[in-house]
DNA sequence: ACTATGCTGTTACAACATAACATCTGTGTT
DNA sequence: AACACAGATGTTATGTTGTAACAGCATAGT
């Protein structure tokens, strides 16, 4: 893989090169105003939970949600430091497990890669499901409706504690291109 | 991680070894005749499709079979020559390749481990979701109701062509201990 | 100021997975 | 039988993903 830095690319437009000429997905990136909004937001939810949004954490988000699709832990080194020297491999994967643990981002496991978490999830720790175009590489959140499943587990005596949900196919805009 | 070759442990083990003191899993690993019986079984399935299982393939399905919980990759590969001997990686991972095709074993993505097919699929590609316990490693094949999430995925536009549903608790034994 | 706790920086390494290419094996064809 | 093709294997080397361990720093409570 080895995406290259430049241009902060990440697995979507990998995929799409080697697959399809479709406009980029669902997941803009966020930039300026909202990026900073974003930010924001998650500082404060860090200061409400006595958490602290330090400077790796600040900007491992920050690359999350500036990007168009999920991001591998080593696209984040690569592109971590804003003059270009990139991040030493633990200080990644730090900020990545604190992000997941508040909630704000998550790891796509069938992708080895990461993306912020795109739900206004005041509430707690949901259950991240995503939709992932096999074309494209765009990663959508969705809110999964786990009864079914939920129940056949606890029908087996299982306690479920969290459950992972990713569902790969194609995305609107492929689909039709 | 590189739990030792010796005994055949696999991940359950070495959680069990740290977490819990119960008694192993639900799938206590085939052995003789059930285990010849299963590779038979492969076997005829294979003939009927026009697919080889080779060598390396029908080895690595059956260390797959015997083991009480998911192997690693590199599990295999330690266990892999009947004298010892490791496999080179390859040999392990092209198996594992072929035996995911033919719907023989699953990758566990949230473990990055294997599981053999515990389900009787004559039926073609089943989706595979898997209950794993967090005490004792044991990882058990169930058959997912993914009606409403996959409602909500066409509801949205998507297609989806598979899915991954992995949940995590306690099983009974390890709930009850 | 003191100290406990958590975060960071750094080195080194472990674990997971694949590219590339030569060789072999089975199958169908000439 | 000789050939050629497709797919499987063996082998070397390397690429990718993730962590252990420890020293130093920062923050908050006493």
């Amino acid at each position: 893989m080895n995406v290259a830095a430049r241009g902060r690319p990440g697995l979507a437009e990998a995929m799409h090169a080697a697959e399809c000429h479709h406009e980029e997905g669902v997941h803009p990136g966020l930039k300026g105003h909202a990026l900073r909004r974003a930010l924001a937001a998650a500082q404060a939810r860090c200061q409400a939970t006595q958490e602290r949004l330090t400077e790796p954490r600040r900007r491992v988000l920050e690359l999350l949600l500036e990007a168009d699709a999920p991001l591998k832990a080593y696209d984040l080194i690569a592109t971590y430091g804003e003059d270009g020297a990139p991040a030493k491999p633990p200080t990644v994967y730090r900020a990545l497990d604190f992000l997941e643990r508040q909630g704000f981002a998550h790891r796509i496991e069938s992708l080895n890669a990461f993306v912020p978490c795109r739900l206004d999830a005041e509430g707690e720790n949901h259950t991240a499901a995503f939709l992932i175009c096999s074309c494209c590489g765009a990663a959508e959140e969705f809110e999964p409706d786990l009864s079914p499943g939920l129940a056949a587990a606890q029908a087996k005596g299982y306690v479920v504690a969290s459950v992972t949900l990713e569902a790969r196919g194609l995305c609107p805009a492929c689909r039709a291109g």
